[in-house]
DNA sequence: AAGAGGCCCTGATAGC
DNA sequence: TGCTATCAGGGCCTCT
């Protein structure tokens, strides 16, 4: 669910009251994660210290701290949530939050600082959290995760690059979080669409208009999407309990049999995922 | 090495 | 109403 738009939204929903703030207790209920959590690492690494940084990278938070660098992946239904410390409902002008259609079943991890509580919330349990305890051992784990592409270094070299003796196709590259961090099944179909390329083209196949168009779309998309605060399928919720409204602005994604100027919009699966397009927008370009 | 498919899990929804 | 089947925004692992 949550990609980059998702995740950034998230961020500057909570960073601002957190950071720097003590941290009381932390406390998991449920430590079957996609992995398990190192509970007892966790707490004795965070418990009397402070985050100093918080910052986003590909679809992950990053908590860092002197003793300790925690990531949250969010999986494919994890919210994080700040409550203030009597778990009041307020409070329109302050940013303390409550989500109150949340069902307290999936805080899996909560984290008290002081006058707030951080909660990670997920019900499929798709989502994890690590600890490292040194930056050396983050920056490992960041560096088998490809670049950011809102970064300068995702430019159509690094692509055209990328894409040499690969026979997939431009769907499916732009899931690969080795090839681009961040891009998730929704704003994959989104950025197609906006760039007038079909999911079915090969990466080897595009010419080089059409990589500058795909790198112009998916900045376009995901700048777009984080201004509004993400989108809100289901459930998903930004910090504040809040809900994003960039679905409102999908043109193909969960729109199948819709039309767009006439052209139906199509839902197809590749490699087990759907796929919203326009056929005849999105026409498949093959290089002899 | 690259690529395709299975799998982890719960909840919402559709169809009978 | 209540069963069952299908599907969902991710990413790791295994097999070829």
């Amino acid at each position: 669910m949550p990609e980059l738009p998702e995740v950034e939204t998230t961020l500057r929903g909570i960073q601002s009251h957190i950071l720097n703030k003590k941290i009381d207790e932390v406390d998991i209920r449920q430590p079957n994660l996609r992995w398990k959590v190192p509970v007892r690492l966790i707490q004795k690494n965070l418990i009397g210290e402070s985050f100093s940084l918080i910052r986003r990278r590909a679809k992950y938070l990053i908590f860092e701290s002197l003793t300790g660098n925690l990531i949250i992946h969010l999986g494919m239904s994890g919210t994080i949530h700040l409550l203030d410390k009597n778990n009041s409902i307020n409070n329109t002008n302050s940013s303390f939050y409550n989500s109150p259609n949340l069902p307290s079943k999936h805080n899996h991890i909560e984290i008290f600082l002081k006058k707030c509580r951080l909660i990670y919330n997920d019900p499929r349990r798709f989502g994890f959290i690590k600890i490292f305890k040194n930056k050396k051992t983050l920056l490992k784990f960041f560096n088998n995760i490809g670049p950011e592409p809102l970064n300068k270094k995702f430019n159509k070299n690094y692509i055209f690059d990328y894409f040499i003796n690969k026979k997939k196709n431009i769907k499916s590259f732009l899931l690969d979080q080795k090839f681009v961090s961040g891009i998730g099944n929704i704003y994959a179909s989104e950025i197609l669409f906006d760039s007038k390329i079909s999911p079915y083209t090969k990466g080897k196949d595009l010419n080089t208009h059409q990589l500058t168009r795909l790198i112009k779309s998916i900045r376009k998309i995901l700048v777009k999407a984080i201004k509004y605060g993400g989108s809100t399928i289901r459930d998903y919720a930004s910090s504040d309990g809040t809900l994003g409204n960039f679905q409102s602005n999908f043109f193909v994604y969960n729109k199948e049999g819709k039309n767009i100027s006439k052209f139906a919009i199509k839902k197809v699966i590749q490699y087990g995922r759907s796929t919203y397009y326009c056929p005849e927008l999105q026409k498949e370009q093959k290089r002899k």
